[in-house]
DNA sequence: CGTCGGCATTACAACGATGCAAAGCGACGT
DNA sequence: ACGTCGCTTTGCATCGTTGTAATGCCGACG
């Protein structure tokens, strides 16, 4: 069985506050004391049990990261900052994945999969806004992510409609004007995604026809997905001069059909990503990447539900910017 | 505020005690009862304290699961499944990474780091046998992946010797002889690695020499020490014609370098990497790779750890071998 | 020498839920 | 009509910790 204050405190013959008192650094410990109580807690190897003070302080001292896919490595690189920005703050993070499905992120949203959390932070794919302006869950919730929603949460991502026209732009500027889009979402009536977005503003910035033919949806966001897109704009006649995915997985995929049809890269067909994971930086083709600053989203992400946790005066819903950079590689590399 | 027993007990006029009785199922309860406290629960919106409960019970529903490294593919796909296969039970993991470290290993298995666990799934790669020889957490513990301890812990891995084997195996049998091992711990006065012992047994049934000159040590498991392993062979002048690399990542950076060199995969150097991960699939030259098997690996451990919390009888320790195979993929095609 | 002030220590209740054992209640048999 | 039996419902203690308020103790001051 567990050591608990009370066998310290039979053990040094004082109170179990005074035990408390001790544990917890607390003033009005006379030096003497404190050693005698320190060293019953040392000879016993006592430990306090995290349970019973959360449960009488109402803090668990975990966060919940729930994000679609841990497979994708930005969402793993990702998950793994928000476990160092947590520890930071001595959080444990508990790791939930959604698949990308509306049902999961729902649950996820109002508390069902993880109840014992002092905060949640969550990367939706599919959730809309009706589902999460049902939740009822009184614990703090910040949102990582492309999809935005006009609702009283925290929202923390880069600017994906800038970052993708710099894309783009990076495009255009080494000569490209068939510039095709992999990765928007199939079937779906929502406004189309912001990199998407980006992409056709940029476009029409430059003059360009953003033609809708050269956009290309997927089913899901791997490697998979993004040759299928690929192979599909290739069969039907059209060859891009540059493709810009929606992000490196799809990127990969798509490269890796490039090749395999004889088409050289950045020659023929120039292209960029998004995420800026490290796959991408070992391929035979380097990629050029949008690379968004995951440790600082993480950060901002964890103080952003600790800061509600600590009552910060209900503040208005932020949207906030991480910063991101282009990172510039084989895959776009000047032609000569 | 949220609502407690007490709340739906007052609501409803009946005691705390039927209501719990109500929300954990009892016998005992009538319908009229049932239904009428069911009432209640649904009109306040009632959510049980799993903290409180826990508390009670001892239990808290929560298994953690240690990794060297979400960043690796690898690692992030067997969370995955870990996840799933916990959710099955009804069990949340809580995720912890150390960095592959000793130091946080150790802190790790003795409980420091996440102190509201019922079970704990480690895959170390530094810890060594007296660390956890210390433990004294009452804890369930399963240790996973290549390291084996001679401890009263269960261990669930793939026959590592018995996979190297088989890779090496097939590069023989592609005619070649200088096979490369890339990958070993460096600094180590540790026993080899399992696949690093694999390789040299294969090659000594072949009748071929292992020689130590082709084994490259690396810092780390991730693409860029393989590249740098990879250069530094070549650099000394050594030439294999064939590379069986510790695990994917590294496998990947070697092939980079090894193209950069001009050297083709796999007419000039065939490859082989280890744990299949989906990076593999879609490089310019695919990977042929062991192929553990993630799922069964994820499912044994939260089974090990959950029948060790049911008090099963206290069974030895267990070395249970997960399937695996090897996928054969470009860079190992027969010559032709 | 008695009283007051202030610090060290202690006692008690509470966080929310559940196991145990006792109490309540209706129905049945005699 | 009364006692008994058995199921339903309830009260109480408890898990380990901490906040609040009360107590004890000592020295200082008048």
């Amino acid at each position: 069985m567990r050591v608990s204050l009370k066998d310290v405190a039979l053990h040094a013959g004082v109170s179990i506050k005074t035990v408390s008192n001790v544990v917890n650094d607390q003033p009005h410990v006379t030096p003497t004391m404190r050693a005698r109580v320190q060293k019953s807690i040392d000879e016993l190897g006592y430990r306090p049990n995290l349970t019973a003070r959360h449960l009488r302080k109402g803090r668990t001292g975990i966060v919940a990261l729930a994000l679609p896919e841990l497979g994708n490595p930005y969402f793993a690189e990702l998950a793994a900052e928000v476990v160092d920005a947590a520890a930071e703050h001595d959080y444990t993070v508990l790791l939930d994945h959604t698949g990308g499905r509306r049902d999961q992120e729902t649950l996820v949203s109002q508390g069902f999969r993880a109840r014992v959390i002092d905060g949640l932070i969550l990367s939706p794919i599919e959730l809309e806004a009706e589902d999460l302006r049902q939740r009822a869950e009184p614990v703090p919730l910040v949102l990582l992510g492309e999809r935005e929603y006009d609702l009283p949460y925290d929202h923390i991502s880069i600017d994906n409609v800038a970052a993708a026209r710099e894309a783009v732009r990076h495009l255009i500027s080494l000569g490209r004007r068939d510039i095709a889009f992999l990765g928007a979402r199939k079937g779906r009536s929502q406004p189309a995604h912001l990199r998407l977005r980006g992409w056709r503003e940029e476009l029409d910035a430059a003059g360009l026809v953003a033609d809708h033919r050269l956009v290309a949806a997927t089913d899901g966001w791997g490697h998979a997905d993004g040759a299928v897109a690929m192979a599909r704009l290739l069969d039907a006649g059209h060859r891009p001069d540059a493709v810009f995915a929606y992000n490196d997985l799809i990127a990969i995929g798509a490269m890796r059909v490039l090749s395999e049809r004889g088409l050289r890269i950045p020659e023929d067909v120039a292209v960029v990503g998004f995420d800026d994971v490290v796959e991408g930086r070992f391929g035979a083709v380097t990629l050029t990447s949008v690379s968004p600053d995951k440790a600082s989203i993480a950060k901002m992400a964890v103080e952003s539900v600790l800061s509600q946790l600590n009552g910060a005066p209900r503040h208005q819903a932020r949207r906030i910017h991480a910063g991101y950079s282009l990172v510039q590689r084989e895959s776009t590399l000047g032609r000569g």
